[in-house]
DNA sequence: CCCTGATTCGC
DNA sequence: GCGAATCAGG
């Protein structure tokens, strides 16, 4: 595979999204995450608005290099991307991790106003509706309500996944209406060896003996 | 252990 | 230019 326009504009367009490497390189297919990432510097679109500040933060400082070469190499790196802002085309397309979006509401939800704190985080995720009534899930009249509470209380902090984002440990339970864009996967790590995470798995998978003395 | 991105360096 | 190997942080 080798990169091409189109499969360059992809990479550009998921990594500005604030797709990880990972997340792109298998969108493209072919390539690992190092590919991906190796492009993205030579690229030159390294720091899109610091995503982990993990790393090289000042890696585009001309100045941070001792240089004890005899040749002071100009290096382009920074070019100061200072993107205009992605227009917020589509409302709900992508699924922004959102780093902690709710301070931590207590019983109803539903009241979210868009506390616009403007820190370093630039891309806030757009937070519409929210609160909706949950579509019918599995079996709901028949679960502890402990457990129904708990799985409330854990989809507040639901990483919102898209289709694309599952992994073999992210929890796969569906939250929200498949057919708007208010839908997405609950994210959260999975039990180990299970499909959901720990809370869903309590109501994905019911002692019978539960069921049975619970019977009406 | 899982994941991230950054950097190096042989090709 | 490319990307595996490696590094480093969470």
């Amino acid at each position: 595979m080798s990169w091409t326009d189109e499969r360059v504009e992809t990479l550009k367009k998921m990594w500005s999204e604030g797709q990880s490497a990972s997340q792109i390189a298998k969108e493209l297919g072919g390539v690992t995450r190092n590919a991906v990432i190796g492009k993205v510097h030579r690229l030159g679109l390294s720091n899109r608005t610091a995503a982990s500040e993990a790393a090289a933060p000042a890696a585009a400082a001309p100045a941070a290099k001792p240089a004890p070469e005899p040749k002071p190499e100009p290096k382009p790196a920074a070019a100061a991307p200072a993107r205009p802002a992605p227009k917020p085309a589509a409302p709900a397309a992508a699924a922004r991790p959102a780093p902690e979006p709710a301070p931590k509401p207590e019983a109803e939800p539903v009241t979210d106003e868009a506390a616009d704190e403007v820190v370093a985080a630039p891309m806030r995720r757009q937070i519409i509706p929210a609160g909706q009534p949950l579509p019918p899930q599995p079996s709901a009249n028949e679960i502890s309500p402990e457990a129904l509470a708990r799985v409330g209380e854990i989809e507040k902090h639901a990483k919102k996944l898209t289709l694309m984002e599952l992994t073999e440990r992210t929890c796969k339970w569906p939250i929200g209406d498949p057919a708007t864009d208010d839908f997405w996967f609950c994210g959260l790590p999975t039990q180990s060896g299970k499909p959901y995470c720990e809370a869903h798995v309590g109501v994905a998978f019911q002692p019978m003996s539960s069921r049975r003395d619970r019977r009406r």
